[in-house]
DNA sequence: GTAAGGATGCGCT
DNA sequence: GCGCATCCTTACG
């Protein structure tokens, strides 16, 4: 298992997992841009989750993601949820918008773009890093997450400020040869939305949900 | 009040 | 490939 380490990373600290030094936490200039770049750059960053004091406990490298953008997108929240209930989806970014589904299952999303333009990032796949088996199934969303110990307490958490969980970079260029577009998983209701290529995973990582 | 459905995963067939 | 687990949100009455 790859030494951790202990203490919470800011904008110019730095961050070992075993011996790969990691580049600070992203920024939220990162998350306020096009949702579909965010989607895409997202792939090869680093999922970090830590105790309430900032040790790390778990680190995840992004392999796939879902774009959701805005009220036009009938798959979006904000399309068809009431604005309270999907709040955090049109604020800032940088948050982190947790919703429950199934009946069972916690999803994790990254909300992207400006204030005001309900968008966001969901994370359906992460290869496990650190603090995880390596043989950790954590090829779906709500894999990740109960993987993660991530449920509904997270909903509007700050990821450019939290201790228990946040984004990092590994420095680490994917060229547009290592991703793949396809479309977007269960949404087969979105009429019109519902065969946009917004799925975005990388292509040679078996850690993906679905090929 | 009640019913229907959902950005899913698992086990069984 | 199908059913189920199991619950929050929504729409409708």
């Amino acid at each position: 298992m790859p030494m951790l380490t202990i203490g919470i990373p800011t904008e110019t600290s730095e961050l070992h997992v075993g011996t790969k030094l990691m580049s600070p936490r992203l920024s939220r200039r990162f998350f306020q841009r096009n949702t579909l770049k965010v989607a895409r750059e997202l792939l090869g960053k680093y999922l970090v989750r830590a105790d309430a004091r900032g040790s790390i406990l778990m680190v995840g490298r992004i392999a796939e993601t879902e774009a959701y953008q805005g009220v036009k997108d009938k798959a979006c929240h904000a399309s068809w949820r009431k604005r309270e209930t999907c709040a955090v989806l049109w604020g800032d970014a940088g948050h982190a918008y947790v919703y429950f589904t199934y009946g069972l299952h916690w999803l994790l999303n990254l909300v992207t773009e400006r204030e005001g333009f309900p968008a966001a990032v969901l994370v359906r796949a992460v290869e496990p890093i650190a603090g995880l088996k390596p043989s950790a199934k954590l090829n779906g969303p709500a894999k990740l997450t109960r993987a993660l110990a991530i449920d509904g307490s997270f909903n509007g958490e700050d990821l450019v400020r939290s201790r228990r969980l946040w984004l990092a970079d590994g420095g680490e260029k994917i060229g547009r040869g290592k991703i793949k577009a396809a479309k977007r998983v269960g949404v087969d209701y979105a009429q019109e939305y519902q065969d946009k290529p917004w799925r975005f995973y990388l292509k040679d990582s078996p850690f993906v949900s679905k090929k």
